[in-house]
RNA sequence: GGAGGAGUACCCAAGCGGUCAAAGGGGGCAGACUGUAAAUCUGUUGGCUCAGCCUUCGAUGGUUCGAAUCCGUCCUCCUCCA
């Protein structure tokens, strides 16, 4: 069994805030001396179904705390989903629909297993107790909070002051999370730092009922890509765990130097220890910091792809990248043989069929711009490209195709 | 229900009768450089059979030699009042 003080330095990692961490070693005291796991709790609100490292954050600290023995229940909110989260929201959400919900939390379960334990993990849906509520229950569960600390809230706060609408259904979403973690007897609930308040009436509601309050850790949000908003689908800046291992390694090599420690802190299982002295080597100008960040690259590749996988996209990073180098397994494209004449081609049209770009003015541009390569020598000029078989034709940095011609 | 305002390219945003394929910024892409797909610098960013042509400024119908710009109708969004 891993000591107390071990645990806490390795759960502390990262995280932005802990309430309390007296309470937090108290029960983990306990825990070992009874021979029992703590109960981790981890609400998803299941919208959005396509998990990236941003998410992966507080799922990483999950599994973290599995290594360390402790137990995971994934809450997949798929009644509080038919509320929506009011958390940052102007207005009302628009609530899923019941087979939307379903869907969304079946893609869940299949990618949460991709960074948890399946062992040490249970996934639970929270209709299971919430929709057998009667209608005394939910007053009860209503009187645990005052409407004066229910407005505290500053996403309320502010509809409420700007006079926009807030129904009343909307207050019941903190009291059902907090309610999940009643009947879940949670010690533990985890989110990002903006479910403070969700997380924090889990508190005092299993006070209210008579519990142990559960302790509240809160993981910081992970910046994207481009190293200045925080890791969204739709700004384009994520990286999803499923991507190919290839471009995962890239992609983490094109964030912005000063990410590097903090994405080794929030997505990666190193050891607080060793994060430490990445953070020296880097302050004392010991390392480059290009060197950590293909070392965080490969980390990363490898918690997702596996060891192997990893060092052949460093390899190719390596190759393709920095040496500039042509890869090995390239797609192939047959080029159609009503675009050959007398042994040439005009490239615009070409790119566009294999797929480099999207209009033949695109191709035109970056022709002139010396973007275009045809085995590693700029293509000069549109039309009457001589091509032959197996030729290479290379777009930007990375875009390959080998050309096949009859 | 009443009164005003706004809808412009991937996003933000200027333009308010011709010189507008439409300023500027962001983002994207490419090139150079480098210690990286970091940073920095430069170029580029509707389409085409490309010194020319075609389609775009919420939708639609007008006025005009000529409209993103003026007028009518419609749609969407915002602000204020009730």
């Amino acid at each position: 069994m891993v000591s107390v003080d071990e645990q806490m330095k390795i759960i502390a990692k990262g995280a932005e805030e802990i309430i309390e961490k007296e309470e937090l070693r108290k029960k983990l005291q306990k825990a070992g001396k009874e021979g029992r796991p703590l109960t981790v709790k981890l609400g998803l609100d299941p919208s959005a179904p396509d998990i990236h490292l941003g998410h992966a954050v507080v799922l990483r600290k999950i599994r973290q705390m599995q290594d360390l023995g402790h137990r995971a229940i994934i809450i997949i909110g798929d009644f509080t989903g038919m509320i929506g989260d009011p958390t940052g929201r102007s207005k009302a959400r628009k609530p899923l629909s019941r087979e939307q919900v379903l869907r969304n939390a079946k893609t869940y379960e299949e990618q949460i297993f991709k960074i948890l334990d399946r062992d040490k993990t249970e996934v639970k849906f929270n209709s299971e107790w919430l929709s057998k509520l009667d209608f005394a229950d939910i007053i009860e569960l209503a009187s645990k909070c005052t409407v004066a600390r229910m407005l505290e809230r500053e996403d309320f706060q502010k509809r409420f002051s700007a006079h926009q609408s807030i129904s009343l259904h909307e207050f019941f979403y903190p009291l059902m999370q907090g309610y999940d973690s009643i009947v879940l007897k949670s010690d533990i609930e985890l989110g990002g730092t903006e479910q403070r308040f969700n997380i924090l009436m889990g508190r005092s509601l299993q006070k209210d009922y008579g519990q142990e309050s559960q302790v509240a850790i809160f993981m910081p949000l992970l910046e994207g890509t481009d190293g200045i908003d925080k890791m969204s689908k739709s700004l384009g800046n994520y990286i999803g765990i499923y991507e190919p291992a290839e471009d995962m390694y890239g992609k983490v090599m094109s964030i912005p130097d000063d990410l590097i420690i903090k994405y080794f802190e929030l997505a990666t299982d190193i050891h607080p220890d060793e994060l430490e002295s990445k953070k020296e080597l880097l302050k004392k100008n010991k390392v480059n910091p290009r060197d950590l960040k293909m070392e965080l690259a490969r980390e990363i590749t490898r918690l997702y792809h596996g060891k192997e996988e990893a060092i052949k996209a460093e390899e190719h990073f390596k190759s393709v990248v920095q040496r500039k180098e042509i890869p090995d397994d390239i797609p192939e494209f047959a080029v159609p043989s009503d675009m050959i004449e007398n042994g040439t081609v005009n490239m615009p049209p070409l790119m566009v069929a294999a797929g480099l770009t999207s209009s033949n003015s695109e191709g035109r541009r970056l022709i002139e711009q010396g973007g275009v390569k045809l085995n590693s020598t700029p293509v000069e000029g549109h039309r009457d490209i001589c091509i032959k078989d197996n030729d290479i034709l290379q777009v930007g940095k990375r875009r390959f195709v080998k050309l096949i011609v009859d």
